[in-house]
DNA sequence: ATTGCTTCCTGAGCGC
DNA sequence: TGCGCTCAGGAAGCAA
Protein backbone atom coordinates (compact mmCIF):
# COMPACT_ATOMS: atom_id res chain seq x y z
CA UNK A 1 0.00 0.00 0.00
CA UNK A 2 2.11 2.88 -1.22
CA UNK A 3 2.25 5.87 0.76
CA UNK A 4 4.97 8.30 1.25
CA UNK A 5 8.16 6.51 0.86
CA UNK A 6 6.76 4.21 -1.83
CA UNK A 7 5.68 6.64 -4.06
CA UNK A 8 9.04 8.47 -3.52
CA UNK A 9 10.67 5.92 -4.19
CA UNK A 10 8.72 5.04 -7.32
CA UNK A 11 9.45 9.04 -8.35
CA UNK A 12 13.00 8.51 -8.23
CA UNK A 13 13.32 5.27 -9.81
CA UNK A 14 11.24 6.87 -12.52
CA UNK A 15 13.40 9.68 -12.92
CA UNK A 16 14.74 8.25 -16.35
CA UNK A 17 11.55 9.05 -17.95
CA UNK A 18 11.96 12.74 -17.69
CA UNK A 19 12.55 14.39 -21.33
CA UNK A 20 10.56 11.38 -23.06
CA UNK A 21 7.01 11.97 -24.94
CA UNK A 22 4.16 10.14 -24.22
CA UNK A 23 2.15 9.40 -27.76
CA UNK A 24 -0.95 8.08 -26.31
CA UNK A 25 -2.64 6.42 -23.06
CA UNK A 26 -4.38 3.68 -23.61
CA UNK A 27 -6.86 2.71 -21.53
CA UNK A 28 -7.55 -1.29 -21.03
CA UNK A 29 -10.60 -1.10 -18.37
CA UNK A 30 -12.86 1.83 -18.22
CA UNK A 31 -12.76 4.41 -15.98
CA UNK A 32 -9.19 4.16 -15.00
CA UNK A 33 -8.01 7.20 -16.63
CA UNK A 34 -10.18 10.61 -15.91
CA UNK A 35 -10.72 13.37 -17.88
CA UNK A 36 -8.76 12.10 -21.12
CA UNK A 37 -10.51 14.48 -23.30
CA UNK A 38 -8.44 16.90 -21.70
CA UNK A 39 -5.62 15.74 -23.79
CA UNK A 40 -5.53 17.12 -27.47
CA UNK A 41 -5.04 13.81 -29.41
CA UNK A 42 -4.04 15.50 -32.68
CA UNK A 43 -0.90 16.46 -31.01
CA UNK A 44 1.63 14.50 -28.87
CA UNK A 45 0.10 14.07 -25.69
CA UNK A 46 3.51 15.41 -24.30
CA UNK A 47 7.08 15.70 -23.27
CA UNK A 48 8.06 14.63 -19.50
CA UNK A 49 9.30 17.72 -18.33
CA UNK A 50 9.69 16.19 -14.72
CA UNK A 51 7.80 14.03 -12.34
CA UNK A 52 6.91 14.76 -9.06
CA UNK A 53 5.60 13.83 -5.42
CA UNK A 54 2.44 15.29 -3.51
CA UNK A 55 1.62 13.64 -0.54
CA UNK A 56 1.11 9.77 -1.75
CA UNK A 57 0.26 11.07 -5.40
CA UNK A 58 3.16 10.98 -8.39
CA UNK A 59 3.07 13.80 -11.18
CA UNK A 60 3.81 13.79 -14.37
CA UNK A 61 4.22 17.40 -16.07
CA UNK A 62 3.95 17.28 -19.32
CA UNK A 63 4.13 20.34 -21.24
CA UNK A 64 0.62 19.92 -22.58
CA UNK A 65 -1.29 18.75 -19.24
CA UNK A 66 -0.36 17.53 -15.35
CA UNK A 67 -0.92 13.77 -15.45
CA UNK A 68 -1.72 12.35 -11.32
CA UNK A 69 -1.22 8.80 -10.61
CA UNK A 70 -3.26 7.49 -7.04
CA UNK A 71 -1.82 3.69 -6.93
CA UNK A 72 -4.29 3.37 -3.71
CA UNK A 73 -3.36 0.24 -2.51
CA UNK A 74 -2.09 -2.56 -5.27
CA UNK A 75 -1.30 0.12 -8.08
CA UNK A 76 2.11 -0.54 -9.69
CA UNK A 77 4.10 1.18 -12.84
CA UNK A 78 6.41 -0.91 -14.68
CA UNK A 79 9.50 0.08 -16.35
CA UNK A 80 11.22 -0.92 -18.65
CA UNK A 81 8.36 -3.23 -20.13
CA UNK A 82 6.90 -4.44 -22.92
CA UNK A 83 3.84 -5.34 -24.47
CA UNK A 84 4.20 -9.34 -23.23
CA UNK A 85 3.78 -8.11 -19.72
CA UNK A 86 0.45 -6.39 -19.98
CA UNK A 87 -1.81 -8.81 -18.10
CA UNK A 88 -5.17 -9.50 -16.66
CA UNK A 89 -3.91 -6.35 -13.94
CA UNK A 90 -3.53 -3.82 -16.27
CA UNK A 91 -5.87 -1.13 -16.30
CA UNK A 92 -3.89 1.14 -19.07
CA UNK A 93 -0.35 1.72 -20.39
CA UNK A 94 1.56 4.75 -21.56
CA UNK A 95 3.38 4.34 -24.65
CA UNK A 96 5.86 6.53 -25.48
CA UNK A 97 7.35 7.94 -28.99
CA UNK A 98 10.32 5.88 -28.57
CA UNK A 99 8.30 2.69 -28.71
CA UNK A 100 8.97 2.08 -25.04
CA UNK A 101 5.70 1.75 -22.56
CA UNK A 102 4.73 2.00 -19.28
CA UNK A 103 2.69 -0.04 -17.83
CA UNK A 104 -0.20 0.89 -14.92
CA UNK A 105 -1.29 -2.43 -13.12
CA UNK A 106 -4.09 -2.34 -10.13
CA UNK A 107 -5.47 -5.27 -9.03
CA UNK A 108 -8.08 -3.90 -6.49
CA UNK A 109 -8.82 -1.03 -9.19
CA UNK A 110 -8.92 1.79 -7.28
CA UNK A 111 -6.27 3.10 -8.45
CA UNK A 112 -6.62 6.28 -11.05
CA UNK A 113 -5.02 8.28 -13.80
CA UNK A 114 -5.76 11.68 -13.85
CA UNK A 115 -5.22 14.49 -16.54
CA UNK A 116 -5.98 18.04 -15.83
CA UNK A 117 -4.78 21.58 -17.24
CA UNK A 118 -1.47 22.67 -15.74
CA UNK A 119 -3.41 25.64 -14.13
CA UNK A 120 -6.20 23.47 -12.93
CA UNK A 121 -6.67 22.48 -9.68
CA UNK A 122 -7.08 19.15 -8.52
CA UNK A 123 -10.16 18.89 -6.11
CA UNK A 124 -8.23 16.40 -3.99
CA UNK A 125 -4.78 17.73 -4.51
CA UNK A 126 -6.00 21.08 -3.60
CA UNK A 127 -7.03 20.51 -0.38
CA UNK A 128 -3.88 18.54 0.91
CA UNK A 129 -1.58 19.75 4.22
CA UNK A 130 1.78 20.44 4.74
CA UNK A 131 4.73 17.68 3.22
CA UNK A 132 5.49 15.82 6.45
CA UNK A 133 8.95 16.23 5.75
CA UNK A 134 9.06 19.84 5.62
CA UNK A 135 9.05 23.06 7.83
CA UNK A 136 5.49 23.36 7.68
CA UNK A 137 4.72 20.26 9.38
CA UNK A 138 6.26 21.14 12.57
CA UNK A 139 4.83 21.06 16.51
CA UNK A 140 3.53 24.42 16.49
CA UNK A 141 1.48 23.39 13.77
CA UNK A 142 0.21 20.21 15.37
CA UNK A 143 -0.13 21.05 18.14
CA UNK A 144 -2.98 24.12 16.68
CA UNK A 145 -4.32 20.97 14.51
CA UNK A 146 -4.47 18.73 17.71
CA UNK A 147 -6.22 21.65 20.14
CA UNK A 148 -9.30 21.85 17.89
CA UNK A 149 -9.72 18.39 16.80
CA UNK A 150 -12.03 15.90 18.85
CA UNK A 151 -10.90 12.78 17.63
CA UNK A 152 -8.02 10.83 18.34
CA UNK A 153 -4.34 10.99 17.39
CA UNK A 154 -4.41 8.17 14.96
CA UNK A 155 -7.04 9.36 12.60
CA UNK A 156 -5.44 12.94 12.69
CA UNK A 157 -2.11 11.18 11.12
CA UNK A 158 -4.02 9.76 8.81
CA UNK A 159 -6.38 12.97 7.38
CA UNK A 160 -4.76 13.75 4.05
CA UNK A 161 -5.53 17.43 4.57
CA UNK A 162 -3.80 17.73 8.02
CA UNK A 163 -0.61 16.06 7.08
CA UNK A 164 -0.30 14.49 2.91
CA UNK A 165 1.46 11.46 2.58
CA UNK A 166 1.06 9.17 6.11
CA UNK A 167 -0.97 5.98 5.87
CA UNK A 168 -1.71 3.04 8.54
CA UNK A 169 2.19 1.62 8.25
CA UNK A 170 4.04 5.02 9.13
CA UNK A 171 1.51 6.29 11.49
CA UNK A 172 1.68 3.46 13.63
CA UNK A 173 5.31 2.80 13.55
CA UNK A 174 5.67 6.79 14.27
CA UNK A 175 3.29 6.54 17.36
CA UNK A 176 4.85 3.42 18.68
CA UNK A 177 8.39 4.89 18.84
CA UNK A 178 7.19 7.67 20.61
CA UNK A 179 5.12 5.36 23.06
CA UNK A 180 1.97 7.28 22.50
CA UNK A 181 -1.16 5.25 22.16
CA UNK A 182 -3.10 5.58 18.71
CA UNK A 183 -6.40 5.54 21.23
CA UNK A 184 -4.87 9.03 22.89
CA UNK A 185 -7.21 11.85 22.17
CA UNK A 186 -5.88 14.81 20.24
CA UNK A 187 -6.95 17.34 22.65
CA UNK A 188 -4.72 15.77 25.81
CA UNK A 189 -1.82 15.56 23.59
CA UNK A 190 1.03 17.19 25.63
CA UNK A 191 3.62 19.73 23.87
CA UNK A 192 6.13 16.82 24.51
CA UNK A 193 4.51 14.50 22.57
CA UNK A 194 3.37 16.30 20.19
CA UNK A 195 7.30 17.39 19.73
CA UNK A 196 8.47 14.21 19.69
CA UNK A 197 5.87 12.44 17.48
CA UNK A 198 6.67 14.98 14.56
CA UNK A 199 10.46 14.61 15.29
CA UNK A 200 9.75 10.46 14.82
CA UNK A 201 7.59 11.17 11.59
CA UNK A 202 10.33 12.39 10.09
CA UNK A 203 13.02 10.03 11.19
CA UNK A 204 10.69 7.31 9.99
CA UNK A 205 10.00 8.54 6.77
CA UNK A 206 13.42 9.08 6.10
CA UNK A 207 14.48 6.09 7.08
CA UNK A 208 11.82 4.45 4.83
CA UNK A 209 13.12 6.15 2.00
CA UNK A 210 16.06 5.17 2.39
CA UNK A 211 14.65 1.48 2.47
CA UNK A 212 12.96 1.98 -0.65
CA UNK A 213 9.46 1.79 1.21
CA UNK A 214 7.87 -1.28 3.08
CA UNK A 215 6.96 -4.41 0.62
CA UNK A 216 4.56 -6.31 2.97
CA UNK A 217 1.82 -7.61 0.35
CA UNK A 218 1.69 -5.87 -2.98
CA UNK A 219 4.20 -2.78 -2.91
CA UNK A 220 6.68 -3.17 -5.73
CA UNK A 221 9.37 -0.98 -7.13
CA UNK A 222 9.06 0.00 -10.83
CA UNK A 223 11.50 -3.25 -11.95
CA UNK A 224 9.44 -5.45 -9.13
CA UNK A 225 12.30 -5.18 -6.61
CA UNK A 226 11.53 -4.89 -3.14
CA UNK A 227 11.43 -2.05 -0.60
CA UNK A 228 13.17 -3.59 2.75
CA UNK A 229 11.63 -1.20 5.45
CA UNK A 230 9.56 -4.25 6.36
CA UNK A 231 12.46 -5.62 8.37
CA UNK A 232 12.68 -2.62 10.29
CA UNK A 233 8.91 -2.47 11.74
CA UNK A 234 8.16 -2.59 15.18
CA UNK A 235 4.15 -2.87 15.50
CA UNK A 236 2.18 -3.10 11.85
CA UNK A 237 1.18 -6.53 11.55
CA UNK A 238 3.35 -8.27 14.16
CA UNK A 239 1.61 -10.38 16.96
CA UNK A 240 4.44 -9.05 19.58
CA UNK A 241 6.11 -5.86 20.17
CA UNK A 242 10.23 -5.44 20.37
CA UNK A 243 9.88 -6.03 24.67
CA UNK A 244 7.78 -9.33 23.97
CA UNK A 245 4.83 -7.71 25.00
CA UNK A 246 1.58 -9.14 23.27
CA UNK A 247 0.52 -6.75 20.21
CA UNK A 248 -3.34 -5.01 20.46
CA UNK A 249 -5.38 -5.03 17.66
CA UNK A 250 -8.23 -2.78 17.02
CA UNK A 251 -10.30 -0.91 14.55
CA UNK A 252 -10.09 3.00 14.24
CA UNK A 253 -11.90 4.52 11.71
CA UNK A 254 -12.57 0.63 9.81
CA UNK A 255 -8.72 0.61 9.72
CA UNK A 256 -6.62 -2.28 11.66
CA UNK A 257 -4.66 -1.01 14.52
CA UNK A 258 -2.10 -2.06 15.77
CA UNK A 259 -0.53 -0.77 19.16
CA UNK A 260 1.07 -2.30 22.63
CA UNK A 261 -0.81 -1.26 25.55
CA UNK A 262 2.33 -1.96 27.65
CA UNK A 263 4.24 0.28 25.74
CA UNK A 264 2.16 3.23 24.65
CA UNK A 265 0.18 4.78 27.20
C1' DA B 1 -18.89 22.43 10.45
C1' DT B 2 -17.28 18.18 12.02
C1' DT B 3 -16.94 13.43 12.64
C1' DG B 4 -17.76 8.77 11.28
C1' DC B 5 -19.55 5.04 8.46
C1' DT B 6 -20.02 2.77 3.91
C1' DT B 7 -18.55 1.96 -0.50
C1' DC B 8 -15.54 0.66 -4.28
C1' DC B 9 -12.62 -4.16 -5.78
C1' DT B 10 -9.99 -8.60 -5.96
C1' DG B 11 -7.18 -12.15 -4.01
C1' DA B 12 -5.58 -14.49 0.09
C1' DG B 13 -6.55 -17.15 3.91
C1' DC B 14 -9.55 -19.60 6.71
C1' DG B 15 -13.10 -23.13 8.40
C1' DC B 16 -15.93 -26.72 7.12
C1' DT C 1 -11.75 -29.81 -3.85
C1' DG C 2 -14.39 -26.04 -3.34
C1' DC C 3 -17.67 -23.10 -1.23
C1' DG C 4 -18.64 -19.09 1.51
C1' DC C 5 -17.01 -15.98 4.54
C1' DT C 6 -13.80 -12.21 6.20
C1' DC C 7 -10.20 -9.15 5.61
C1' DA C 8 -6.98 -5.66 3.53
C1' DG C 9 -7.07 -0.45 2.44
C1' DG C 10 -7.35 5.40 0.52
C1' DA C 11 -10.43 8.50 -0.02
C1' DA C 12 -15.12 9.86 -2.00
C1' DG C 13 -19.60 10.37 -0.68
C1' DC C 14 -22.98 10.45 2.34
C1' DA C 15 -25.25 10.33 7.11
C1' DA C 16 -25.64 11.94 11.67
Amino acid sequence: MPELPEVETIVRDLICLQGKTISEIVELRPNTVINKTQLDLTEKIGTIKSIERRGKYLLFVLDSCLMIIHLRMTGKLIYPADKNSIGKHTRAYLLLTNGEIVIFNDIRTFGKIELIGLDDKHNTMATLGPEPLTEGFDKAYLSNICSSKNTNIKTILMDQTIVAGLGNIYVLESLYRCRISPETMAKVMTARQIDKLVKEIKIVLLKAIECNGTSISDYRRIDDKKGEFQNFLQIYGKKLCPLDHPVKRIKQGGRSTYFCPECQK
